[in-house]
RNA sequence: CGGGGUGUAGCGCAGUUGGUAGCGCGCUUGGUUCGGGACCAAGAGGUCGUGGGUUCAAAUCCCGUCACUCCGACCA
């Protein structure tokens, strides 16, 4: 078709790493920041996040969460009261050392998330088991330095929410790490569109200063991993370095059993790799900031704008955000000016169509036209929104379906890998084995799959297998 | 932190043996167009990343430096 146009974004398989660049960049969803590593969410992008932020909130609160703010400077003795914590996070955290004109007396962490801040205040509220469960949540940014870094998957800033509960025991904590990664799942299936695959995972990926870290991992195009969020569960950790107790019923005083899950603006990345094609983005309905982008055509011929506004002001009634595009400018530009801007559906409206009372109506994931009464556009666009959503669904799953392999050797893992498959294998456990594979073939344990059952032999070293694991390459 | 690449107009680039800055797109104005990236005409826009050196003369040659980017390592 437009060999221009189509050459402006890079090929999708030749370099999945350029066309992402060009795909957050040209369609304006962020700029590079000035400071290096930090993007610019623009106001196109920043939608999107709207739209996963409001949804996401709704099934927070269903599940007993209510908002919070914490601040953005941590004292550095907050940070240094759980061992792992620290360790995992001291070499990527940016520290304030002046202030006010003078150094600091002591330096302030700028929070690269935020249990040890949160921490420190739960102590203090929580006396008795009747202040028990809290359930916390913050929307908020964090800063991380990252030395390589890639807009929305790996920023040195990023936009998060991050949850923080404690419970009174184990197994209410535990519930709640699995149920929130359950809200995850559900958020990312429904309203992404993208199918994941949770599960724990391994002790070298795990979050510092967890018991354990539960995962989704998302595949994009190119066949590799992206943790798309996380859910910890902390057990006594962090209540005992930040002193957490509760008087029980019993009359004994108790460490409260804490969990933290958070997901971030990666989940744009998620919804670029995982849906975008030659042409651009491909948004699903429910986070695209227009879905439906009315387009006149021949204007100029009386009529037709009103004829457009009309159908913007019906869809509008009807819940659908739809804008129209009045520019002055070739039709043609603007068709591919949206396509490349992943709006889901696009409505056609000229002379022609007024005449025959009908309008032109395109879906991005098909690009296939079909000719809708103007009568019963909002009626059947709402109705053609939500198929969309649910067939990009059905098709990513069934794509990613066919790259879910099983492999009994470090060879098959590796071409596997290379194949851009994810791999399931036999695992005994050990530290070394998941460094093997790392070293041979570039992948990663992402998460743990015992529940379909365990293989005899771990894959790396032939002894008798203890897990059933995914490696992938992961971003 | 190692290895490669690139810095020239908003974006993409050209610029030969050194000779004083160019192309495409975009932008502005006017007109004709409008069913898959329209056309004509007239315009606006540049400390050639940066510091030094060689030279009558440097985008071009030499030395330094900075930024960005890709591939590794590290990490959500």
């Amino acid at each position: 078709m437009d060999k221009q146009f189509v050459k402006e974004i890079a090929d999708v398989n030749e370099n999945f790493a350029q066309w992402y660049t060009d795909v957050v960049l040209k369609t304006e969803l962020v700029d590079y920041g000035p400071v290096k590593g930090t993007m610019v969410i623009r106001p196109y992008g920043y939608a999107i996040w709207e739209n996963i932020q409001k949804d996401l909130d709704v099934r927070f609160k269903e599940n007993g969460a209510k908002n919070a703010y914490f601040p953005l400077l941590i004292p550095m003795s907050y940070f240094t009261k759980e061992a792992e914590h620290v360790e995992g996070f001291a070499p990527e955290v940016a520290v304030v050392t002046h202030a006010g004109g003078g150094k600091l007396e002591e330096p302030l962490a700028i929070r690269p998330t935020s249990e040890t801040i949160i921490g420190t205040m739960y102590s203090k509220w929580i006396q008795s088991y009747r202040d028990l469960p809290v359930i916390m949540n913050q929307w908020c940014n964090v800063m991380r330095w990252e030395k390589t870094t890639r807009p929305f998957l790996r920023t040195s800033e990023f936009l998060w929410q991050e949850g923080h509960t404690v419970f009174a025991t184990e197994e209410e904590a535990m519930e709640n790490t699995m149920r929130m990664l359950e809200v995850y799942k559900t958020f990312a299936e429904e309203t992404l569109a993208i199918p994941v695959i949770c599960g724990r995972k391994t002790e070298k990926e795990k979050f510092a200063g967890a018991v354990a870290t539960f995962g989704m991992e998302a595949m994009m195009l190119d066949g590799k991993s992206l943790q798309a969020g996380t859910s910890h569960y902390l057990g006594q950790n962090f209540s005992k370095s930040f002193d957490i107790k509760y008087l029980d019923k019993d009359g004994t005083l108790k460490y409260g059993y804490t969990t933290s899950w958070g997901v971030s603006t990666r989940l744009i990345g998620a919804v670029i790799m995982a849906h975008g094609d030659q042409r651009g983005l491909v948004l699903p309905p429910l986070v695209a900031p227009v879905q439906v982008v009315i387009v006149p055509v021949a204007a100029h011929k009386g009529g037709v704008n009103e004829k457009a506004n009309e159908i913007e002001e019906t869809l509008v009634k009807a819940g659908v955000r739809a804008e129209t595009d009045y520019r002055d400018m070739s039709p043609g530009w603007k068709f591919n000016e949206w396509e490349m801007k992943g709006v889901p559906v696009r409505i056609e409206i000229g002379p022609r169509d007024i005449e025959n009372g009908t309008a032109v109506v395109v879906r991005r994931d098909g690009l296939d036209k079909t000719f809708v009464k103007i009568d019963e556009l909002g009626k059947a666009i709402p109705e053609l929104l939500l198929t969309v959503q649910k067939d990009m669904l059905l098709r990513s799953r069934e794509r990613r379906d066919k790259k879910i392999i099983e492999a009994n050797s470090l060879d098959g893992i590796l071409k596997g890998v290379e194949g851009q498959n994810f791999v399931k294998a036999g695992w005994c456990g050990c530290r070394e084995c998941e460094d093997k594979v790392k070293e041979v073939a570039q992948a990663t344990a992402r998460v743990l799959c015992d529940e379909e059952g365990v293989p005899e032999t771990c894959a790396v070293c032939g002894k008798p297998a203890k897990h059933k694991v995914i490696f992938a390459r992961a971003y």
